[in-house]
DNA sequence: ATCAAGTCTGAAACTTGTTCTAGATTAGCG
DNA sequence: CGCTAATCTAGAACAAGTTTCAGACTTGAT
């Protein structure tokens, strides 16, 4: 039988995920296939905060996490994948953060707009890291399509764990669509420096808006 | 004196613009240079249109066009400053063929939602050239910043054109804002894949809602 | 313990964006 | 016209993402 793990082809790299989960539900890694896997997303971040998307070059990914440069290709099959990755990494770990402290605000709009500046706010202590992860993640073409829905869903999780809704309406998962839209293409516009700190924070929470406006028991 | 151009370096690349119009305000191009410049272009947004962001080789491109590479790079710096002045070239287009037919709704968020989803079924047709321009301009970093903001204030009056509003309140420019945020976004997740024209247009229309809710006679 | 199948490594090769160079061309001025 | 500075061209060279390959190494099954 195969050797370090008895995947077909390709590394076990996440494929078609669980309803809800982020773990990927793809045959399981060996350990030292798992430690693989760290080293190279802990070097992808590692770089990444250095000197943003550019600084982070397949050789010194794979020379930093002790790994060919074919073995690193075998985990991610681009530097996309990579960066994808390294988001729903970084994301995932947010998320628990994020659990700990809820937001106080009144409503649903505020409650998630205050969330969304405290990630904004996370962001900003790494914005190199930042940078190379929203660019990746709006740069993905179809190939990396179940990967950034992965991502998708997760900021999903988060948004409506901020609104408190269990069972929200179609109308309001349409609002959280758009939130997360102004949510990508803000930090793109903060990160490219066409927009300031106070702008992004104004897109955040005018968007906000729209979850009171669809609210169940709303106009 | 200089030649085809009184130009110090790089060629007349289009640098600070004028507080509204699209044209560039630097020093003027010889008429060969304008042909090639317009050669450039039109070399661009054929191989988009074919094959999308990749089918873009700047080696192509220059052979498509009957310029030396180098000349090339001497127009546009970077492949994205190209994608992102042949977006600017097709936006100026479509204002122009937007504008012949102003959108019926009744309300400024109708005629917003309207136009927008006008300009959203023209892509459709070059669904290729869409992903060029529309990646382009997401990657885009701080040196193709002043071109991006440039295509962002195209946009900018595009819609509020389609509101018919001439002095917008503060307000109201953060919901313009945030709609040009949900369009670009709506656009890459329509363009890789993840969601469908149906979701695009609820997306429109859900982000539209908030120009009512900002209306100088609104709530 | 042995073996077959799959994995990892190291290095070279290939692709495409970008830069550089030497020489031919062009534009405008005197 | 003839000059000069800038532009254009052809082509090589470089950089980083991606692919490929032969051989060494692991793993799990027999």
């Amino acid at each position: 039988m195969p050797a370090e793990a008895k995947v077909s082809a390709k590394v076990n790299k996440p494929a078609k995920v669980e309803a809800r989960a982020a773990v990927p539900a793809s045959p399981p890694l060996t350990e030292r296939q798992e430690a693989r896997r760290r080293r190279i997303l802990h070097a992808s971040a590692q770089l990444a905060s250095r000197g943003g998307f550019d600084a982070v070059q397949m050789r010194e990914v794979a020379e930093s996490s002790q790994v060919a440069l074919g073995t690193l290709y075998r985990y991610f099959p681009s530097k996309i994948h990579l960066l994808v990755a390294t988001m729903q990494d970084q994301l995932e770990h947010m998320h628990g953060t994020l659990r700990k402290k809820p937001p106080q605000g009144a409503t649903a709009a505020e409650r998630v707009a205050e969330t969304l500046m405290r990630a904004f706010r996370a962001l900003q202590r790494e914005p190199h890291l930042a940078d190379a992860m929203v660019r990746a993640l709006t740069f993905a073409d179809r190939s990396v399509s179940p990967e950034v829905d992965q991502v998708s869903r997760q900021t999903t999780a988060i948004i409506l764990d901020a609104m408190g809704q269990e069972n929200p309406t179609p109308e309001q998962l349409s609002a959280v669509r758009v939130i997360e839209h102004t949510w990508h293409s803000a930090l793109i516009t903060w990160l490219s420096g066409r927009a300031s700190i106070a702008q992004v924070k104004i897109d955040i929470e005018t968007v906000c808006r729209l979850i009171d406006l669809t609210a169940p028991t709303g106009p």
